[in-house]
DNA sequence: GAGTGGTCTAGACCACTGT
DNA sequence: CAGTGGTCTAGACCACTCC
């Protein structure tokens, strides 16, 4: 019935990606079908290849479909967002510290966040020397040209090829340099986290500020992510404090903006009756 | 220089939009500037008016231009992310409601956040009557059906047009309706905040949560918040909760991913030594 | 009415993917 | 190789804004 009662004044390239919108969600393309492609859509529609390729990207934009170079535009599962807990996370991360350590290795702060064991995951660490630019300085609290460890890292499922974050940690160098396993990438995923990490330093934290942004994703975030370039990333800017008053660590975590939903708690204090 | 030791294989629209992109934030193109109109620019670059518009869509992408329909294309201001500082912000709010009216009047949550004073604000809101669809009923722990005030507000610099927020705020109606003030929005901005007003009918808050996402803006987002549609929102969906444990208000929050940087603080417990 | 950005067409060549 | 999506052209008409 629709267009029955007066005209749809909407542009055309809308109205095809809505009536694609709604053939996607309502299940008639489910996720992995190839969709027809550009060339028989401008048949089928009457309309010219440059109108199906905005309706597509109106589609990429909401994150529905998939374009791939030489091969065809796929239906994305809607994935379901990911759950990060930054609240209880980061407690929980600091009460297994202490731990001993066969009870500390069973799991890692992915499996907290989403369910799945060490074995469904997959790791990936690089570590590198870089000095601190001024930003990166401003933010460890340190001269610009400091050394830092720089460690790139991420997580995905073993089921999908694609991480769910990526994380861009930064240290002053000389405060790892005392432990020389946290210089070897080898050793990731550093068993029990960051903070038992900085635990072997002498290390205790105090206090760990998180600022979220949303910005639109670098070509290279794009992939790495599984992401369309017209979709937002997440990031958020880990800063760590530590009970010196010290910053020892400062990490940005870059999550598609899709697919995750981060979660913080505040307990109010009670008034006094 | 560029150019001169082998040819840039990049696309030529994004070439463009790269030295656009150079331009603007070189200052060679101050904010509030009329760019070129896009047949100028195709004729100053050699390139045809498409390919001018798709560099002009990824300016717009990276939030640098804003076009108007009949009048041009402006260079926008690289407008500073306001900070909203979460974690203070709710505490905050509630050790206000304990003061005297006099010293409550004098700041809100928004002067909070963005350091203004209530002179150099709007505010706008709309209040009414709607039954909780099946995910309000969820998010609220009601039945769906549940008569539920919707309130609609959002508050923006006087020297600006576009809010900083918009907020989509949902109670319990027999909750509020015990206040008859409460169901007033000529009232706005609530005195004291949500906080204060609960407080009026007993209710003392013991938990807020925060659940953030990013997405596309509607339509109406976009053109509310003043984004390019292809500029993400940032989302938080706050739930507080009261002393016995029942949900006492939801509210959604939109901000212009751009713009808005999210702060989260976390005190961790120290080890005991 | 002149100029702007928004939509739309009917072509073309390209890089990339499969077989 | 044929087919896909990515880039690009040279037009056209429209709705809108400003004068």
């Amino acid at each position: 019935m629709a267009g029955v009662h007066g005209r749809d004044w909407r542009p055309r390239y809308l109205q095809l990606a809505e009536e694609l919108r709604v053939k996607i969600m309502g299940g008639e393309m489910a996720p992995g079908t190839l969709m027809p492609s550009e060339t028989e859509l401008a048949e089928s529609s009457g309309l010219s290849r440059t109108s199906v390729r905005n309706a597509i990207r109106q589609l990429r934009e909401w994150g529905l479909v998939r374009a791939e170079q030489g091969r065809g535009t796929y239906v994305r599962a809607p994935r379901q967002r990911v759950r990060r807990r930054n609240t209880e996370r980061y407690q929980w991360e600091k009460d297994r510290v202490l731990l001993d350590e066969g009870e500390r290795l069973k799991t890692g702060a992915t499996e907290h966040d989403t369910g799945l064991t060490v074995d469904d995951l997959k790791f990936h660490a690089e570590y590198s020397r870089v000095d601190a630019d001024a930003e990166m300085a401003a933010a460890l609290q340190v001269e610009p040209g400091t050394p830092l460890l720089r460690r790139v890292y991420w997580t995905s499922s073993r089921h999908e090829n694609a991480p769910l974050t990526v994380s861009y940690s930064y240290l002053p160098y000389d405060l790892v340099a005392a432990n020389p396993d946290l210089l070897d990438e080898s050793k990731e995923p550093w068993p029990g986290g960051t903070q038992h990490q900085l635990y072997t330093l002498g290390i205790e934290l105090d206090r760990i500020d998180d600022e979220i942004r949303a910005r639109p994703p670098s070509p290279d975030e794009a992939e790495l992510l599984d992401i369309d370039p017209g979709v937002s990333v997440l990031t958020v800017r880990k800063t760590s404090v530590d009970t010196t008053g010290r910053v020892v660590e400062v990490a940005d975590v870059v999550m598609p903006g899709d697919r995750t939903e981060l979660v913080y708690s505040h307990k109010l204090q009670r008034w006094k009756t």
